[in-house]
DNA sequence: CGGAGTGTTGACCCATATCAACTCATGTGG
DNA sequence: CCACATGAGTTGATATGGGTCAACACTCCG
């Protein structure tokens, strides 16, 4: 569906489905709230926030991809989540970001202020309790995500990324990754070889099937949710 | 929901701290929205709800401790929190938990139900806004902790962990594990083995003494916090 | 073209898991 | 009060999944 991939092409960039319930959750929750939504573009790896920076807005991923992560000292990276077209992004209960936000290829984003949510939440019961459904979906993502950093194999991780990004990404066909081996890897807590050498595998298994490395057909998504554990 | 209601002797042991502000958290919304708080008591590792049960109460921890976990269908188990005296747990946005909650040892809790809340919420700006921060603050924890697992190797986990329980645990001499080895490393993504290993390691380095296997007593906070990178 | 970025694959290594033996402490019932 | 079982913790020996390091292929793009 909306798979908006790499550089831009055809960009038929706001496909039924982005429309539809997802576009709608945010609309309904600014729109309600009276604020101004605008539009900002980002490029390929260009950061929109950083960690422990103000989180002065809330923002919605219109066209392209975005990472979220942490670091440690030495550079070790945990992306903690990737927000695709109709992901609302960058809400904070409190002032700060906890996670640094990239594009991760060229990224179109409407956004709000937080202020203007606040406010908004302030005086109107359903947007205040929009904006505590979406923090738990966050947390929902972020308690699956520990189960399979902390307790799943290689093949585990793999096949349960590429179920999550079929159900977010993916229409009937091919699906089109927007991230690199180095960006899943360090989503899932492997290295970019392991992930590389899992999908290969995974191939010569018949479970999926290629064209070009981020193009990816599942042949077998029964097989993959076996894996899943 | 149910067992042994031995509705709570009035909890001999109350550290101060808890009742200073951490409880007034839990107070201050179940009073301001008149909600009534039940007492409750679980035996050690008796059930206090199931994942995919529905959310019917949110509790707070008088005594004793409480792990929420995930498991895979293997039997491996993630566990995601342990919820100390004062903390509050088993608030959902949703009708539904995610983890399954289990008392680490005997364990008294407060309780009110979840409609009670819900309904103070949609009449009360200020009770929406401080369980939407509540389950942020469960949301900070997990973006963390996804940090820890996929990133951090096993001294560094150990590490963190124990300055954790320092902070959240500890007075000003030793503190007391409520929980075995192997619940700390289905919490750190580790086997039991290993996290006892990497204590004695401790131990051996002069960063911690011992008085019992659950009765540790920091030597070197800043080595600790090194290591914690 | 050539260079940079990305991905794949191979060889080897090592941190942690696994399997196993042992020590304690605690509790139970004969 | 002992004998014994049970669970928790520690420690050792060994195995292994995934990391590291390195070479090479592919694709874009200037």
């Amino acid at each position: 569906m909306l798979n908006q991939s790499v550089a831009a092409k055809t960009a038929g960039p706001n496909p039924a489905k982005l429309g539809q319930h997802v576009t709608d959750e945010f609309h309904l929750v600014a729109r309600h709230a009276g604020l101004v939504e605008t539009e900002f573009f980002y490029n390929k790896d260009e950061e929109i926030y950083g960690e422990e920076e103000p989180g002065d807005y809330v923002y919605q991923v219109i066209r392209g991809a975005v990472r979220a992560y942490k670091l440690l000292s030495d550079g070790r990276r945990q992306i903690g989540a990737f927000y695709l077209p109709g992901d609302i992004f960058g809400l904070e209960s409190g002032p700060i970001h906890r996670l640094t936000a990239e594009a991760v290829v060229d990224t179109n984003v409407r956004l709000v202020t937080r202020r203007g949510l606040e406010k908004a939440a302030g005086t109107d019961v359903q947007v205040a309790r929009r904006l505590w459904a979406m923090t738990s979906a966050d947390l929902r993502h972020a308690e699956d995500h520990m189960l399979l950093l902390g307790r799943k194999n290689a093949g585990e991780r793999v096949a349960t990324f590429l179920l999550e990004m079929d159900s977010r990404l993916a229409g009937v066909g091919m699906m089109a990754l927007p991230m690199c081996r180095r960006d899943i890897g360090d989503y899932l807590g492997l290295t970019l070889e392991t992930v590389s050498r899992t999908l290969s595998r995974f191939h010569l298994q018949g479970m999926l099937g290629f064209s070009g490395a981020r193009q990816i057909l599942l042949r077998n998504r029964a097989g993959l949710r076996n894996l899943d554990a």
